[in-house]
DNA sequence: ATTAAAGTGACCACACTGGTCAAGTAGACA
DNA sequence: TGTCTACTTGACCAGTGTGGTCACTTTAAT
């Protein structure tokens, strides 16, 4: 387990977090050569000096970005989730759920995340995840899931592509109408869920499997 | 219809689109601000001076690739789609198969686009769309289909954007592949297309349609 | 040989860069 | 109160890159 070397980690939370985001928006907006401390600083509103405190150096200010941006939401599905559910259906919408909640705390976490991957070859990230948060890659997707429930069994591979990134494109459209200044409630988002769970469930689960909801 | 000017149409088609993707990708990888056109006119090669007797200015340049990049894929689906076709599955496919054949020859198209919408609100985007390519936003997925081979048809506008993103993060991961070196026959992934395609059938199609393949 | 059009790249004034460091501030203890 | 410590500040630096210009060369048709 990996600890990169940080001063951030005794100042004060609400502090640490406009650092942490105003960073993110800077990386997740331009490219590494391109982003400006000058900005970060400004958006953070602390000073240059303090930044620089923090930090050695811009370079070691990503790095600790980029373990940050892979480990808080695998943290929280580790914490969070409930690793006996057999549907992957609820689970699917579960860790949408956790993800969603961790992303409105650092709003430029998905975006800064794609950045990470642009640069890097999928062997190069699925070592970097591994290294950060051994296993859980395979898990999440697989652990205890009963995949009897499936309608078909021939399928699988297509079948589960189509339920991860019909969520996928959710949380998408979500974040989305989010920064364009929608205030959306979480009971509406549950439901907008819940009606394309069911629309599912008709579509690829046996016409017998009721497992909850 | 509006036509910009610009003084590349006499342009010899080779080097027109070196030009065009060139500057499609230096302002996909950074915003307007940072864009630089000293790479764009470096990875085009061609002079500085060229690129600003071909545009006026910086901000011409960019007005240009924004009505291009809107133009290019809506007048190829106007042209290319079959009207007729009442099957949604199928003509969603034709759509996925005609806008890659654009992004195989402008492959930054897509990061582009998504940074106009980035800058432009959802009303503003349909109002430039409206102006460049009247109509066509809800003709596409409606003019002539039939959705009584929908199973259900309660769940209408869950079930379609559920068969719209399956197709879309099929392209998304596609040219992903693509970015990265792989080399994927065109036979392939019409093959990969066509197994989503019985997936989705068994699950949302009424038992008794087989329209086609 | 002449002419016009197309293409070039050194050059400009200036904005902004990552990083430093001497000076300033706040709070704890005496 | 004065002193010490740890944190915070922002003016400053040398260097890099900016959009745009224009006097010049090359190309191609007459």
């Amino acid at each position: 387990m990996i600890i990169l070397e940080d001063r951030l980690s005794g100042l004060d939370e609400k502090k640490r977090m406009k650092i942490i985001n105003s960073a993110m928006e800077e990386f997740s907006r331009n490219t590494y050569q391109k982003a400006s401390t000058n900005r970060i600083v400004e958006k953070a509103g602390i000073s240059k000096g303090s930044l620089f405190n923090y930090f050695k150096s811009k370079k070691k200010l990503y790095e600790y970005l980029e373990m940050f941006s892979i480990r808080v939401i695998a943290d929280a599905v580790v914490e969070k989730l409930d690793w006996k559910e057999p549907d992957i259906l609820t689970r699917i919408k579960d860790i949408v759920i956790i993800k969603l909640e961790v992303c409105r705390k650092y709003p430029y976490l998905l975006e800064f995340s794609k950045r990470i991957y642009e640069n890097k070859s999928v062997d190069e990230m699925k070592a970097i995840f591994e290294e950060y948060v051994p296993n859980i890659y395979d898990k999440v997707y697989h652990e205890n899931i009963d995949f009897s429930l499936f309608k078909e069994d021939k399928e699988i591979k297509e079948t589960m592509n189509i339920l991860i990134w019909t969520f996928e494109k959710m949380g998408e459209d979500y974040l989305k109408r989010i920064e364009s200044g929608e205030r959306i409630k979480i009971d509406e988002l549950s439901d907008e869920v819940d009606r394309y769970i069911v629309v599912l469930r008709k579509g690829f689960y046996r016409r017998d499997s009721r497992t909850r909801e």
